[in-house]
DNA sequence: ACCTGAACACCGTTCAAGT
DNA sequence: ACCTGAACACCGTTCAAGT
């Protein structure tokens, strides 16, 4: 006698991504998630395999997001940016390292910076010109996101000043 | 009748520091720092308050290596790397924000690279350089050490091409 | 004074028993 | 088939009792 299904994996981890941003790592326990959608914390390993999965999808939804981006490397940079503010924790642990992923959902999240900064430096220099973009972004908002630029300024011109300079550094 | 100390926080720390490296956070139990030191669990709690506690004391150990260097941007740049390689957990322990450290060691530590791009810039352009430099820097590395940078090519030469472009972005 | 065993609360996970 | 209560292992932490 099969029973209704009371909840689903794309509702576990839209619980999960919520908590993450409003508890942080250590409030994203199983039987919060379970309480949010519904069903007992052993019911969620019908679902996902384990807490470290359900991280994982986290992340992955959080690098989906990154390889749907288009435009040249201002419009990538200010919107790998927006994302990072929108889930700034969720950004982390994917910045972090501490979660891995599927190595396909993360070439895929390189994309959109490689194809931007092609467009840029010419195909012979994407890779550099990549890399060098995606370092200084990924550690500004890195920086931003914990107060590491505790010492006063605008950041937003911050921003715009220190991509400006990379982007002319860059075209050499 | 005094019992004879049969550990110290600095052997708590140093053990701490260890396994952090060779097992990871999740790793960094309670029982296997009191074994490390040779006593039992509940007694490191006479050392430090909790293991959060120990663990924002590995981050302060790093934050401290971080004070203490010198030279011109390229020097300091590369012994922060050298930091980095030696620890790579811990350096990412505290470059994600998981980590709240005290403002006075989190504020020696960026001393260096301040005085540096003071050097590089200007006393007017200190700031927002030191800033593009700490940020290009720390992504890097970061990226380095989560195998974000895994579309080949040589890591000593893109570092060494992007702080010279940067370094040259800066000079204006 | 510091150290320890025992105990407690909390969490991830498993599983037999329900429907 | 999926859901659940009960149970287990593990971990952080407390504390009374030892020396």
């Amino acid at each position: 006698m099969p029973t209704p299904e009371r909840t689903s994996v794309d509702a576990i981890v839209s619980a999960a991504r919520d908590i993450l941003e409003t508890d942080g790592l250590a409030g994203l326990t199983m039987q919060a998630v379970a309480v949010r959608v519904g069903v007992r914390a052993p019911s969620l390993y019908k679902r996902v395999e384990s807490r470290d999965d359900l991280i994982r999808l986290i992340a992955e939804a959080t690098l989906d997001e990154l390889s749907n981006l288009d435009g040249d490397i201002y419009a990538v940079a200010a919107a790998v940016r927006r994302i990072a503010h929108a889930r700034p924790a969720a950004f982390q642990l994917v910045m972090s390292g501490a979660v891995r992923t599927s190595e396909a959902v993360f070439v895929a999240a390189s994309e959109p910076i490689l194809r931007a900064a092609a467009a840029l430096a010419g195909p012979d220099n994407a890779l550099v010109a990549a890399r060098t973009v995606t370092a200084w972004a990924t550690g500004f908002i890195g920086m931003e996101l914990n107060g590491g630029f505790n010492l006063g300024g605008d950041l937003d011109e911050a921003w715009a000043f220190g991509l400006e300079r990379l982007v002319a550094a860059i075209r050499g």
